[in-house]
RNA sequence: GGGCCUGUAGCUCAGCUAGGUAGAGCAUCUGACUUUUAAUCAGGUGGUCAAGGGUUCGAAUCCCUUCAGGCCCGCCA
């Protein structure tokens, strides 16, 4: 049985209408892990809503988590929002709200592509609507029994200066230490470290509960009853283990059932990034991989196995077994070997998978296709030509669409030099023909020139001269292919010539015969 | 130091909480297709299941030990 089944059914036997909470803090560049916790979340709720549950995924946006720090990739200026809540932080492009926007949306458009249905909550919006007073009065009247447990969970001695709950200063807007003692609901004092001295209505939504007590607060306001996270929180002492404590004892809650997962490695094979020893980022892990790749590539294994994201060939690859698998699933025939995988196919869909079999393009084919039209319709139209497709819906395009941007995106940057190749602007220097080759590109040029020039008279047109020829027809193409693109192969030569000028090609034939 | 995960064919992984003669895909090799491709189809090669010990009639599968790799333990998935 898949994974995501197995945690389902553990979740429907406990809970009528359950609630799957995932969120991100979006603090800065988003990486692949976190959509590996979106699509875990999202494939935990369809396999959920699969058994006839009525079942929620709320998506928490950690908008109100303080900047903690100046990031390389930010200007200078920024220095000065350090300690405050990205809510209240402008934007760096200015196009967005507000710091915690413009960081999240990539994320958002990436979430909405893989299909996830969830319902998109700010924290810092549960904030301003006093959600969370409840807690931050629990917390704070329990404060030696948070510590407490702190220093028992986490086997750390106990600090009597933690604080579950930080002000903002009215003066700076920087998250502050409280002054407990002060505290008398919903009242408490704080002494900002920039001088400032003033009082916190704590249902105003004026500072936040930090992050140990934050969690277990969300699970109560929430119900939420399972959580895929990320290990470093799955740890021993970790913040899942003080949260199942936090709260129990001092909220009164339940904690939810833990879905941890382990981390996406991302490995830079392509020459580009592996010469600069930059790894690859989640960006462009999501601009190469197709969604739909994407969700399987995170479905097909368990959430416990850690996965090295392979930007190479890997991309292909994977591509390919997703296809496969569609297929399969379609056919209804499959080992038991392969039947999670399949399984995986049909959850990666969540719960919208299509009545038949989709148009399937390779990514493999469209590597070649991509690089002879630069633009989509022209990908469209040799597809066409070759007669690989017919009538799509529009379900079908958007989906090659995506899968064309993705496979350029590849080309540019990851692809291996193999995969590559660009028509030369004169013969290749270092190519040495045979007699025999010379032979038969002298045959062939004057043939060419009296030739129609469309792909399937090119086409036939080189065969009959390469099979008259001593070289052979695998001899001839992969003589063509070397006065062309310098490689010993290379996409079909009917559609890839009659793509190009006549005469260019002739004249290209006619000096490597001499 | 503590914790988690992983180690099965060249590569990516299934199989392991139903213990019963080693699996898939890709790669590679061979053959076929009178138009080629990292295309399609058919077939083949390929593994003392990290190592050692234990339980058992029988272990990749359960238990113990060891080795190797990855990662987490600072509110970074």
């Amino acid at each position: 049985m898949h994974w995501a089944d197995v945690i389902a059914e553990d979740i429907a036997k406990n809970c009528e209408e359950p609630l799957i909470a995932t969120g991100i803090s979006p603090t800065g560049i988003i990486h692949v892990g976190s959509l590996r916790e979106a699509i875990t979340g999202e494939s935990v709720r369809s396999a959920v809503k699969g058994l006839g549950k009525n079942v929620r995924l709320i998506y928490l946006i950690d908008s109100y988590d303080p900047l903690r720090k100046r990031y390389d990739f930010l200007p200078k200026e920024f220095e000065q929002y350090v300690g405050m809540p990205i809510s209240n932080i402008p934007c760096p492009c200015g196009k967005h709200k507000n710091y915690a926007h413009h960081y999240v949306q990539p994320f958002l458009d990436a979430v909405d592509s893989l299909g996830v249905q969830c319902e998109i909550i700010w924290t810092h919006e549960l904030y301003e609507q006093g959600l969370f007073a409840e807690t931050i009065d629990m917390a704070m009247n329990k404060r030696e029994q948070v510590i407490k447990i702190l220093s028992e969970v986490t086997g750390k001695e106990e600090n009597p200066n933690y604080a579950p709950y930080t002000p903002i200063c009215s003066a700076c807007g920087r998250f502050t230490q409280p002054i407990f003692e002060t505290y008398e609901f919903p009242y408490i004092e704080y002494e900002c470290t920039c001088g400032n001295r003033g009082k916190d209505d704590i249902r105003e939504g004026k500072g936040k509960l930090t992050w140990r007590c934050e969690w277990p607060a969300k699970w109560k306001i929430f119900g939420t009853s399972a959580e895929p996270f990320g290990k470093d929180h799955a740890a021993a002492g970790g913040s899942y283990d003080t949260g199942v404590r936090i709260v129990k004892e001092i909220y009164d809650g339940v904690p939810p059932y833990p879905i941890p997962y382990e981390f996406v490695q991302l490995k830079g094979v392509g020459q580009m990034h592996k010469s600069l020893g930059s790894p690859v980022t989640g960006l462009d892990a999501i601009n190469m991989t197709p969604p739909e790749v994407l969700n399987y590539l995170f479905l097909r294994v368990n959430p416990s196995r850690a996965i090295d994201y392979d930007s190479g060939m890997g991309v292909l690859d994977m591509a390919d077994e997703y296809d496969r698998m569609e297929r399969l699933f379609f056919e209804g025939e499959y080992t038991e070997a392969e039947e999670d995988s399949v399984r995986a196919y049909e959850i990666a869909q969540h719960n919208r998978t299509p009545e038949k079999l989709p148009n399937q393009i390779s990514c493999r084919h469209l590597v070649n296709v991509a690089q002879m039209a630069p633009t989509f319709e022209g990908v469209l139209e040799i597809l066409k030509r070759n007669g690989n497709i017919s009538d799509m819906t529009p379900a079908e395009t958007k989906r090659l669409a995506r899968r064309v941007e993705c496979v350029r995106y590849w080309l540019n940057g990851f692809a291996p030099d193999i995969v590559k190749f660009s028509v030369c602007n004169t013969v290749p220097p270092g190519i040495e023909l045979s007699m025999a080759e010379k032979a038969f590109l002298q045959a062939l040029s004057v043939r060419l020139y009296d030739c129609i020039w469309d792909a399937e008279t090119i086409g036939a047109t080189i065969a009959d001269t390469a099979k008259e020829s001593p070289v052979g027809l695998k001899g001839g193409y992969s003589t063509l292919y070397r006065i062309l693109i310098g490689k010993k192969s290379g996409p079909r030569l009917g559609n890839f010539l009659a793509d190009m000028d006549k005469s260019f090609v002739v004249n290209r034939v006619v000096q490597a015969s001499n």
